[in-house]
DNA sequence: GAGTGAATCGTAATCATTACTATTAATTAA
DNA sequence: TTAATTAATAGTAATGATTACGATTCACTC
């Protein structure tokens, strides 16, 4: 997912195309791993010192919703980043350290005979934690 | 993992049998599915009103260290149950209207061939959600 | 360029969790 | 069995992320 094809999705919802929205997605297109949404509001306060808590959080869940962003909760923060690979289901390996991420494109409810008779499943979670490369 | 064996864990680490460790045990034996921290506070305050916070958290992690309970988050909630089957690694469906979960005895990393070169895995979280047979 | 509703600001409220000190209680050993 | 000691708790304040909302501003349409 590039920032035109962003831009694109959002114009096709009747979204409008705001100073904040345009440091948000220019913001996570640079980095390659999921950022807090508190770490994106830091960055918005460079140009923007009065961007208010509504404005980060609520663009940051719109983009979520129009599957633009990913979004994961971890240590009891809410995660972002750009849709590596928009449309195709897949998890991540995750950086404990810089929130750096690598795609994993198999999924284990493909592989693993989950036995839940009677159960409605209607979602499910699978990332792996640890240090990559560069922060071992 | 039973009540009793819980409390000779406890004696071998030298921690004391008291009361809200009593009620604490006793409430989630009863209960096969996660509960939130809050939640098992509401029931301590039953028998002990004045019941705080620290002792609540403190005692939750405490047994999820010594491998007594288990832990998860979700929805921003820490959430913990009785170790349905200590010493054997699993995971969960778990109910997300009413909490309750079911043993997945397979482990996505066993069975998937996660090609990760040169990262240092330090753990994973795999969880299924739905709706068990009682909330559908 | 004016009108209109979306987007934002500024700020307060909420909610789970953490932190801390004084007090109480469970265990140990005399 | 009691005294000592050390863990555990109560009570309460602080923190930190997130949500909420009225007033204002801004992006887009006509």
């Amino acid at each position: 997912m590039n920032v035109e094809k962003a831009w694109e999705t959002l114009k096709e919802h009747s979204f409008k195309r705001t100073k904040n929205r345009e440091a948000i997605l220019e913001f996570l297109a640079e980095r390659d791993g999921y950022t807090a949404a508190m770490d994106v509001g830091e960055f918005l306060k460079k140009d923007n010192p009065g961007v208010s808590f509504d404005t980060i959080y609520r663009n940051l869940a719109t983009f979520a919703e129009l599957d633009i962003l990913e979004e994961t909760e971890l240590n009891g923060e809410r995660q972002y980043r750009i849709h590596c690979d928009p449309g195709v289901h897949h998890h991540h390996f995750i950086c404990t350290v810089c929130g750096k991420t690598k795609h994993i494109p198999s999924c284990p409810m493909d592989h693993i005979a989950v036995n839940l008779p009677g159960v409605e499943i209607q979602g499910h979670k699978f990332e792996v934690y640890g240090k990559c490369p560069q922060c071992k």
